[in-house]
DNA sequence: GCGGAGATGGACC
DNA sequence: CTAACGGGTCCATCTCCGC
């Protein structure tokens, strides 16, 4: 069966709720930090279009977005806790105007309206109401995109920002796709980019040509037969709410380390955030783990399944202890710049059952 | 061979 | 242009091990 899919992206979320709340920075340069702790470290969170006119992007060193400033842009640091409240308000509109609803990311969702549109005329009419609704009730602009699938939702939403909306009919999918450059295919990043460099692969065609075999050698059974279907337009990926499957918190620590008790120190406190979060979600878990990054951003990870859910912070920190403890003794030359801890295996995960992949 | 557990890496926002 | 550089999450894959 055919569908309609909507794919609806906040505008420049984090720095549009920090102008909603703070009338004196509007109309100028916002840029949101990730501040990390250390002097002059730190990397940009969101930039909202006046910023992003100075060559400050999202991801971008702090270092480097202070030098492209001007007079006029306003730094601010990341407020996560309350982009999330705006955030759960406005999937509450998307969520009542769908027939079912996938939330991937703070700022953005995919709305199945196939039985509720039946023609791509009304899915357009649903869209504007939808972002209308979210521009009166919340005092932001989104973009939207429309597609048969959720690939070519989450394309076309990217074609016109901000305010955008845009409109991929079946018939028209192809064409959307296949002159665009291969690296704009949403699933490829730069490491998949640089192996298709090597097949002299540039757009979205030239990918489509390559035989499904190759693709599955160079990548992977799944990866390269998702690559191949992808880059013809195919996406059968359902909308469904996704259950929670992990909870974390990395920091930055103050000095490059490999003390125990200073990393245990930074441990706890992240811990301690980690757990408000889990007494408010009332999460039990299975499995603890800790992170590390060392000076080179190598990441490892040490974890460890207990026998029973549990939501004892005492029980997690003594574990994170032990599995740290048995870290630098198996590494006692890593030097960490950051650590992290994380818990997962929630009650209600069954397991991945996997249907595809028959051809 | 199948699963869970554990570890790693890619991708995205 | 690169490299430098935050925090959070999901997913695939590989290895190991017990069944």
């Amino acid at each position: 069966m055919s569908r309609i899919i909507l794919h609806i992206d906040l505008d420049s979320f984090y720095a549009a709720c920090e102008e909603r709340r703070k009338p004196e920075i509007r109309g100028k340069p916002v840029v949101i930090c990730m501040y990390s702790g250390r002097k002059d470290s730190g990397a940009v969170a969101t930039a909202n279009y006046a910023a992003r006119a100075l060559g400050i992007r999202a991801g971008l060193p702090l270092r480097t977005a202070r030098a492209r400033a001007n007079k006029e842009t306003v730094f601010l640091p990341a407020d996560r806790e309350f982009y999330n409240k705006v955030s759960g308000k406005i999937m509450g509109i998307f969520r009542s105007y769908s027939d079912s609803f996938e939330q991937r990311s703070i700022d953005e969702a995919y709305l199945d309206v196939s039985e509720k549109c039946k023609t791509y005329g009304k899915a357009e009419a649903l869209a504007k109401e939808i972002k209308s609704e979210v521009l009166r009730k919340e005092k932001l602009t989104c973009s939207a995109g429309i597609g048969p699938n959720k690939l070519i939702a989450k394309m076309a939403s990217r074609e016109h920002k901000p305010d955008g909306l845009t409109i991929i009919t079946p018939r028209s999918a192809k064409k959307f796709l296949t002159e665009k450059p291969v690296e704009k295919l949403f699933g490829i990043g730069p490491k998949t980019f640089e192996v298709l460099k090597h097949y002299k692969i540039k757009t979205i065609n030239d990918l489509a040509c390559m035989n499904v075999e190759t693709l599955q050698k160079e990548f992977g059974d799944r990866k390269g037969f998702l690559l191949h279907q992808h880059s013809q337009g195919i996406d059968e990926g359902e909308v469904l709410e996704l259950e929670k499957q992990q909870l974390s918190r990395i920091g930055t620590l103050t000095k490059d380390t490999k003390n125990k008790k200073t990393i245990m120190r930074k441990l706890s406190s992240l811990t301690g955030d980690m757990f408000r979060k889990i007494r408010k979600e009332h999460i039990s878990f299975k499995t603890v783990s800790i992170i590390t990054i060392n000076t080179y951003l190598d990441t490892k990870t040490r974890s460890k399944t207990l026998e029973e859910f549990t939501k004892s912070k005492e029980l997690f920190l003594k574990e994170i202890e032990s599995l740290l403890k048995g870290f630098l003794k198996e590494n006692p030359d890593e030097i960490l710049r950051r650590c992290g801890v994380r818990v997962s295996t929630f009650p209600t995960q069954k397991k991945k059952q996997k249907s595809l992949t028959e051809f």
